[in-house]
DNA sequence: CGCAAAATCATCCGAAAGGGTGACGACACC
DNA sequence: GGTGTCGTCACCCTTTCGGATGATTTTGCG
């Protein structure tokens, strides 16, 4: 969490530094200082939602509740919304991050998408990815994929 | 969270600080700019975060999911035989030899063990692979597969 | 608070995958 | 015979994946 502050410090003050340096020479000479001051406003509010977004990234509380129905009628719902089977999540050790990252792979998304995708590193999706492909027995994505199907983790 | 925004602030604030009390010695002159720059900055910066928490923050969603348990299975279905939409296939221009690849592609296979399977060298298989991936218009077998069972190419 | 689990990130390295190109033979069709 | 499609295979190159390992941070819980 520190760290973003430091990013955004080093940014802060790189991107002001640049701008001192570059506005005598470029800006200032043709463009209004509310153009500066824009610039400077998007930047800075681009940042700003980044970061929120960030740090306010997934806070979920799942309550799982299960009940037994009878019969669901394959193809006949309105697409039933698709329920992972929880216990059998819970015995293989797979955790909750672990299986949002292998329904992103399921999607046929690669790493670096995923990563872009929920905000993190392209090594921590590796490293989810291999954990959960050891505890699924699967060698690679596309194996990992089928498993997770058929032990009802994924859609 | 809290912590974070604040401690945001309060770098934010040394920053402003900072340029404050060095543009008064080595630009004195246009410091009305500088400052009114970082005021911007600072102010645009909270406003994105500000907004960051806005459109996430309900992120703690409580999920009651009920979990529903397939139909015991009648026995009287003879697990009805999938058959591959072949009037799509013919559209996209897949051959069958390439529809096989993938169908191995899907089971999780890697290409050396699809070209033991069939017989055929591991460039062949990935010269089908890549073929069956451009009709598809896919860029990962994961993504492959998982255009071909949305096309009702694959079970 | 302190601990354990989970999440995050990094680095190295080898293997796998994917793109592009070119080539060759078989076979069908006109 | 010429043409076109399909299957087969090879080479080169880049990207992506996956494994192993270690470290740090965050978080939930007793």
């Amino acid at each position: 969490m520190k760290r973003h502050v430091l990013i955004f410090g080093l940014v802060g003050g790189l991107l002001v530094a640049t701008l001192q340096y570059t506005q005598y020479r470029f800006i200032v000479i043709e463009h209004s200082v509310e153009l500066y001051g824009a610039l400077v406003a998007i930047l800075f509010a681009t940042f700003g939602i980044w970061l929120g977004l960030r740090i306010t990234r997934r806070r979920e509380t799942i309550v799982v509740k299960e009940v037994l129905v009878p019969a669901p009628e394959p193809g006949g719902g309105p697409a039933s919304a698709f329920l992972p089977d929880t216990a059998r999540q819970q015995r293989l050790g797979i955790t909750a991050r672990e299986l949002e990252i292998l329904s992103l792979v399921a999607r046929g998304l690669s790493n670096r998408e995923i990563a872009t995708e929920l905000f993190v590193s392209e090594n921590t999706v590796k490293t989810h990815c291999s954990r959960a492909f050891a505890k699924l027995g699967a060698a690679r994505r596309t194996q990992a994929v089928r498993r997770g199907k058929e032990l009802g983790l994924l859609p």
